[in-house]
DNA sequence: AATGAATGAGCCTTCATTCAT
DNA sequence: GATGAATGAAGGCTCATTCAT
């Protein structure tokens, strides 16, 4: 039962149990004990590699969104449209959901702390969020013909994220209920444009005036 | 020294601190002992009346929703147009949103049940929002000119709910920074005239077709 | 093995054991589990009742004292001379020493606060030192003829309670190897003795001038 | 990237990091993670040189002693009356209590285990303690007229040691506290020479009879 | 009906120690 | 000789639950 590799093994053993299980259960649900178990160690490493459950949190996000979320090709848009744009924009927030896998677990482990704000991954957390607006923005300025940020444009980003955040926030169960039909990938692509198309007259509709 | 009233008394007491204290921690978070406290009764009043914490909570979301809930007006929307029906409904809303008051904590309850699902009140929670539901899919039906309810007008609801219930599980600082504004009542009608608006557009756009 | 009295003996209990356990090991060295084997109830008894362990140190200091130590006869020293006065009082301090039972108990415990002060019994300890300390002082100033206090009077106080208190701070073996003898009460009264007649010396010696 | 030499410099690494640690937190305050990381080494050598953190402990003061300690002038008094040895007797004592420096490392190891006897050092202390002793006992003999060390020559002693010992075991503060001043190289001299005073009055006192 | 007392299980953290290389 | 990795055994605290009255 007593491993002896480099260590760098283990730590990322425990750092791959970490996002698992925070994941599942969230940073205060999840408990030391279940982590070390998945990982198959002894229970005083989260001390010795990450000094407490929130070193190793934070730590684990970092790992999360270096390995599973970063790598993902970052919204190739040259050429496309305004208007393409902003499809390739919610598809891409969509896409996630369904996503099970290695992939989806870094998803997971961002709505778990868009439901319940730990505060310890301010940074991590900027460093993610704001380039996506940024991006969401320009896209809105460009549709709306605006050289600068004003109420408008934020009341638009928000409308188009919320639609968008809300479907991953929502129990799986509760979004089939909703819909009335199993959730599949070709509903999430039908979702996709449908918002696309829904907000993109709504910012038509709110932009002229 | 010992309170002798039939109990109905000490049992309402109790549901009271336990909607107070749940609106305001979660369930999780929430203490039976903070309950119980807040309540002025002993802790194994709890097991005498409810049988444990999850008792507790359901009976208090159904004391919530029956008393701080039910008893409001039903959205008066006669002689509206659809267009007005589905601002006032947005508006009403996003109303409570600002409510700090006994009206208001059914709502931060219904909010922390949407953002951590405990999935021990399915019943109550599907008789609340049915009714809601229909009427809002009422007043899509006729915006869209539909005698059947399709996908479109239940991505179209999904749309418009979401839009609204992402407002309501945001952190106040968060949509403060987001909106690059304190929240103030003003505010929230704007934003519910944008959602009425950005939506009104939506539906059309999807509808023709 | 369930015991429900009234809580009063067992809340005495735990205080009794905590009072030996502190007493023998210091506040850090005791622990919470110890403790409460010795007095025979379960740990989360501390929390029900003191909060945590820090509230418990306090609470059995305050007990040790109120019920081993304010009960003391507040040294009755009407009638008597300056000299007998400061006599009696070297005599009051050591006496305790060789105190084994409950009495010594509160000696031990106050022993072990000055060698590791905790810092959580500011208010106790004042209460307790401060009137001590004022009765020396006025012993001195008056053997002094001195009607302020100034900095030879502290000197003189220093020198005298430091006599004392390092005989109590000492280890037993020590001292018994330091003085050659076994510890015995003739011996703690000679010392008395001694103290007091060496320290009315060294008095008069420094406050002529 | 190992550093391998014969394994003596690291001891004495080691060494060194425990007299720090050690006199500045005590032995149970103290960790071997603390000791290791000051010495830059790993924590296994504890085990390897040592045996376990109470060798550690031993081998420390006994390097502490030799280094730091036995190195000393041996006070020279040559030529100085028993008054003017008194004194200077007593001016070592306390000068050793504003030094911070390498010199007052083993002083503090010492206040140390004065103020919490580990139990763990028995003959080092007794080699260290009994040279002092003895010239001081010999001062006093000299002071006093006797040929033989009787009761009254190991009161005496023990009244100077004791003035002595406590001012260094009392915590800066709580000196500053019942001197009302702050604690300065001046206040240090002057209450050598008070001591000195107070007890050679105090010596002639009691040896008279 | 109601209470205060008491319990047990679980969680996070710390630390001296030991293993394998 | 030296290291990094790993362990086990506490310790303090919290909390839902239950007991006896």
């Amino acid at each position: 039962m007593t491993l002896r590799d480099d260590g760098k093994e283990t730590r990322e053993r425990l750092l791959n149990a970490a996002c698992e299980v925070f994941a599942a259960k969230g940073y205060r649900d999840a408990t030391i004990a279940a982590i070390c178990k998945s990982a198959g160690v002894n229970v005083a490493l989260v001390n010795y590699y990450f000094g407490d459950k929130a070193g190793l949190y934070v730590e684990a996000w970092r790992y999360a969104f270096e390995k599973k979320c970063c790598g993902q090709n970052p919204l190739e848009m040259n050429g496309l449209s305004p208007e393409e744009q902003l499809h390739a924009y919610v598809l891409s927030m969509l896409e996630h959901f369904l996503d099970e896998g290695e992939q989806g677990q870094f998803t997971r482990l961002y709505l778990m702390e868009l439901a319940n704000p730990t505060g310890l991954i301010q940074d991590i957390w900027h460093g993610l969020i704001e380039p996506k607006r940024r991006s969401l923005i320009a896209i809105l300025c460009n549709l709306m013909g605006k050289r600068e940020v004003d109420e408008t444009v934020l009341f638009c980003e928000l409308s188009i994220i919320n639609q968008c955040r809300s479907l991953l926030t929502i129990r799986r169960e509760d979004l089939e209920y909703l819909l009335r039909q199993p959730l599949s990938k070709e509903l999430v692509h039908r979702l996709a444009e449908h918002i696309a198309r829904f907000s993109l007259a709504g910012i038509r509709a709110v932009s002229k005036e």
